[in-house]
RNA sequence: CGGGGUGUGGCGCAGCUUGGUAGCGCACUCGCUUUGGGAGCGAGGGGCCGUGGGUUCAAAUCCCGCCACCCCGACCA
């Protein structure tokens, strides 16, 4: 392949777009790559598109290698399979939708579990057909709230979609495993730094869940690794280690104490220092037991469930953490104090929770056992020495507190949590039966009776990898892609009286680098050439090193003498060498 | 959805306060010079100023509505 900068769709721009901010987004537009279509929705340019291809290729490489088989679902869908599955409401707004001519309800749709599973009822009826797995590359859609970052969250974007159908737990496990494996080889071939990190499963349903986060300071998904062992997950999912129970009758009554005007915990800890509650003045946060009222909305429930959370008053509730532990509520802040004066805004206790019907969850740390310093459910009274297993009994544990940098790690004794920012460039479920449910997908088994399949569904976000390579490999001067996804394998540029003269005839320079580079394409290199006619040496650099190709070979003032110089983007190395061991040197890498 | 900001040739911006025939840099075209680190001089082409309405003799500029984009938050396989 050679493609001649004198004529390829390229232009590229001296000053950052304005409403460009992360660097992928930034460079990709500068450097000619992309251009913003639509809202959420960018072209592809020749270099884009050449380098979208090559990291499509890669995916497409390791998944046939693990025997998957690719097939290819419509993006516009009828409602009808996404009513079956509950996901046409389920999605809600963040679905396209659209009506045809008859006002039949139409879907863009966001992903296909629904598609394959309907395509393996309609062909495979036994046994002896599975297990089988589909995938397909693909174009989804998704009204996303908040389209930002260029490829990063677009409206539009390709995706490599896998669906794997077992008949048992086992086949399902080892199907998971294999597509992880595969996962991680296609990440290393693209030279990513990446996490693979414990996910909730979100509405997808199912068990088991992983994410691939390649670091990114603009990542928008935070997660947790450990300063000690290789544990790593995603905010919702980690878990905080419980203390040991204790005794609850190790501890002196509960007191109430007046403690005017201390509504929020740093008053009360202030105040209980003050005035020696329970005959101490090294009261902290910790130690207070704050209590959180939230409402609570379940699908289809017509009023929500009032709800405490019981937690350290040193910590915050992470209602994104809570929500991932009560899916498919959704969870709101509770606001209506007045319509309840039996919940006393400041001086919530758990000790009546119980008699009053409320369900009360704490965070782990509230073990049985602990003392704590919390309401009395009265204005202006606080109660000491409140016991949990003694004076009030959780209905259940909840991960609502917020997580830490410096927070024990739930994997290894010693280690510290740190916070981190990824991009989720990979997901992987074992997602059980909800799809072979909702279509009754069945199939004989040996015996002859019904087996209902189990599924899996991996998931790669292939335009979104391309973001995140840009985002991992550039620097001051521009892009610097890996070896294995760059739009070039090596960039010729012809500098110095590089016009054509007044005959016509090109220059030495450029005739010498388009008689190279139809040799290299000859022999397999993706060759790019600057034979742009009245361009200045300085452009023809600065532009390379934006477009950012591996390699570039200068054909200049030396070439008289038959010399060229060779240099390295990412390492900036530099080297002169003779033309005529130019070809052998670049096939040899 | 909440808060903040911005919409003026392909890109980056000025002009708006105080209404009067739309400007700068880059890019593009032509000519001459230059030619290994974003060249110089000269001459050009390209914009219903996001959009709809209003005020006015006259609107990029003032008023109202809408739309789009960016940032923060909420939300999100």
């Amino acid at each position: 392949m050679l493609l001649r900068m004198s004529h390829l769709l390229l232009r590229t721009l001296r000053e950052d777009p304005a409403d460009a901010e992360v660097p992928s987004h930034r460079l990709l537009l500068r450097a000619g790559y992309l251009r913003r279509a639509a809202p959420g929705g960018y072209s592809w340019l020749p270099l884009g598109k050449l380098v979208l291809d090559r990291v499509t290729e890669v995916v497409r490489a390791e998944m046939n290698a693990i025997g998957d088989q690719e097939v290819q679902f419509p993006a516009l869908l009828p409602r009808g399979p996404y009513e079956t599955s509950g996901r046409w409401t389920e999605y809600g707004d963040e679905i396209f939708t659209l009506a045809d001519r008859r006002g039949a309800e139409h879907l863009l749709a966001p992903t296909h579990e629904e598609l394959a599973t309907l395509l393996v009822r309609d062909l495979f009826t036994s046994y002896r057909d599975f297990p089988v797995v589909l995938y397909q590359v693909q174009t989804k859609f998704r009204d996303e709230a908040r389209p930002r970052a260029g490829l990063l969250r677009g409206r539009e974007f390709l995706m490599k979609d896998a669906y794997s159908f077992d008949l048992d737990e086992a086949g399902l496990r080892a199907a998971y495993d294999r597509h992880r494996d595969a996962y991680r080889r296609i990440l290393d071939r693209l030279g990513l730094d990446y996490t693979i990190v414990s996910a909730t499963s979100g509405s997808m349903g199912g068990s088991a869940s992983e994410e691939f986060l390649a670091a990114a300071p603009v990542g928008e998904d935070t997660y947790v690794g450990c300063t000690e062992c290789g544990y790593a997950a995603n905010t919702e999912a980690v878990t905080t280690p419980a203390p040991a129970a204790g005794d609850p009758l190790a501890h002196p009554p509960a007191e109430v104490f007046a403690s005017p005007g201390t509504t929020s915990v740093a008053e009360l800890v202030e105040f209980a220092n003050a005035r020696r509650v329970g005959g101490r003045d090294d009261w902290s946060a910790s130690g207070v037991l704050k209590n959180v009222v939230l409402d609570l909305h379940r699908p289809g429930a017509t009023a929500p469930e009032t709800i405490v959370i019981g937690l350290p008053g040193d910590r915050e509730v992470d209602l994104r953490r809570v929500e991932a532990a009560l899916h498919p509520a959704t969870v709101t802040v509770f606001e209506d104090f007045a319509a309840h004066p039996e919940l006393v805004r400041g001086y919530i206790g758990p000790q009546v929770l119980a008699k009053l019907g409320i369900r009360y969850l704490v965070d782990p740390r509230v073990a049985p056992g602990t003392a704590w310093l919390t309401g009395a459910n009265e204005p202006d009274r606080h109660a000491v020495d409140v016991v949990c297993g003694r004076d009030f009994a959780p209905d259940g544990t909840i991960e609502a507190a917020e997580v830490r940098a410096g927070d024990p790690c739930p994997a290894c004794p010693t280690g510290r949590l740190v916070i981190r920012r990824g991009i989720e460039v990979g997901h992987i479920f074992q997602l059980g039966r909800r799809f072979t449910d909702a279509f009754e997908v069945d199939v004989s088994g040996p015996d002859g009776r019904p087996v209902r399949p189990t599924m899996g569904c991996y998931g790669i976000g292939v335009s979104r990898l391309v973001a995140a390579i840009a985002e991992q490999h550039h620097d001051d001067r521009g892009l610097s892609w890996p070896a294995a996804v760059a739009p070039g394998d090596v960039h010729l540029i012809a500098v110095g009286r590089s016009t054509a003269d007044p005959d016509g005839r090109p220059s030495p320079q450029v005739e010498a680098a388009l008689r190279v580079g139809e040799e290299l394409a000859a022999r397999g290199l993706r060759v790019l050439v600057d034979d742009r006619a009245q361009v200045s040496a300085g452009v023809r650099f600065t532009d390379a090193e934006l477009i950012g190709v591996p390699r570039a070979v200068i054909f200049g003032r030396r070439l008289p003498e038959g010399y060229v110089e060779l240099r390295h983007r990412a390492t900036g190395e530099r080297s002169e060498l003779p033309l005529d061991a130019l070809v052998e040197r670049l096939l040899a890498g």
